[in-house]
DNA sequence: GTCTATAGGCAGATAGAC
DNA sequence: GTCTATCTGCCTATAGAC
């Protein structure tokens, strides 16, 4: 039952990776939780305040899944199919990545939280330079470790959005063939 | 001065490129057409006939696009960076593709907008296969032309999504390079 | 085809009691 | 921290006159 606060921002992340950013109320969440909607606005005031809190939160969340693949696959090929495999699993349950559902309403934030976002893809993007960096020989493209970052970020960020429009996976196992191709292995 | 309802489309589907389907009301719309609200309901019933309405009229113009790069570039390679060109002119304009931007808002999305919207996807995909099934020798990946022309719309969708949010081109630029190490040329 | 007028609902946000 | 009550404003949609 956790505290109240983070209740909330756990209702409103999983409600903006379904609805985006446009559909979640201060009323909605209340309901959500258990309290009325004055007491959502006392943790946080404003939306913009629940939006960025909610990109911070889910920045470090996405992280730490980032650490455990890191620490379970030891093949470059392997971890970027477990990347494949979180992105898979999102879209399995109709939703989109936080920070890919909150970019589409990119006009519409505050500073604070596209500041947020911002280091949201710098951040999982510096990890997958790393992972890249650190296995080069295993690597199978010309393509420099920052463009295979960004053609994956971007990539697979827009295979969810397309995949659950239309229904299925067929986007994201297609940037599965594309991870084969880009490394070796058996 | 064309007629109004195509004014009145027109005007939508800027709207939606830019902010989305929940950022376009009948109000606002009948102000950019100097008409009163009432009179946008007359043309288009309720919101999902516009939604409907502003696809189908998009994938028509995306085609026409698509027919033109056709002519004009010869060469696979060429083709392709024109396709990038296309999405790098969007973001520019701090603009979305539509059916991105619509599919960003799916699960508000009734069943006709749903299909038009993966008629788009269907179509244009078609055209990238055609496109890379013509010109087999130029090509330099084992991937089969289905994944290529996934991979190709749903990294340019995401491309444009983070880009937009946080400012530059970065991601369609290294999609562009990916797009050279598909292709064969000077 | 376009208008005025309005219904009915939901949004974000705040004041002030407890 | 949470509540009740309320303000203001926007939304989709419709009825009926012209």
């Amino acid at each position: 039952m956790a505290d109240k606060r983070e209740q909330i921002a756990t209702a409103a992340t999983s409600a903006i990776k379904t609805g985006g950013l446009s559909s979640v109320s201060f009323r909605t969440l209340a309901e959500e939780v258990g309290v009325k909607s004055s007491s959502v606005h006392y943790h946080f005031p404003t939306k913009a305040d629940l939006a960025e809190a909610v990109v911070r939160g889910y920045t470090e969340d996405f992280n730490a899944v980032l650490g455990k693949i890191a620490r379970e696959e030891k093949t470059l090929r392997g971890r970027l199919q477990r990347l494949v495999d979180v992105f898979s699993g999102v879209v399995d349950h109709n939703e989109l990545c936080l920070c890919g559902a909150v970019a589409a309403d990119a006009v519409t934030l505050d500073d604070a939280t596209r500041r947020a976002l911002k280091t949201f893809f710098r951040v999982t993007e510096a990890w997958l330079v790393a992972v890249v960096d650190e296995a080069r020989t295993e690597l199978s493209t010309e393509l420099d470790s920052d463009d295979v970052a960004r053609i994956l970020m971007a990539g697979l960020e827009g295979a969810s959005l397309v995949d659950r429009a239309i229904g299925g996976v067929d986007h994201l196992e297609s940037y599965r063939r594309l991870v084969n191709s880009f490394t070796l292995g058996e």
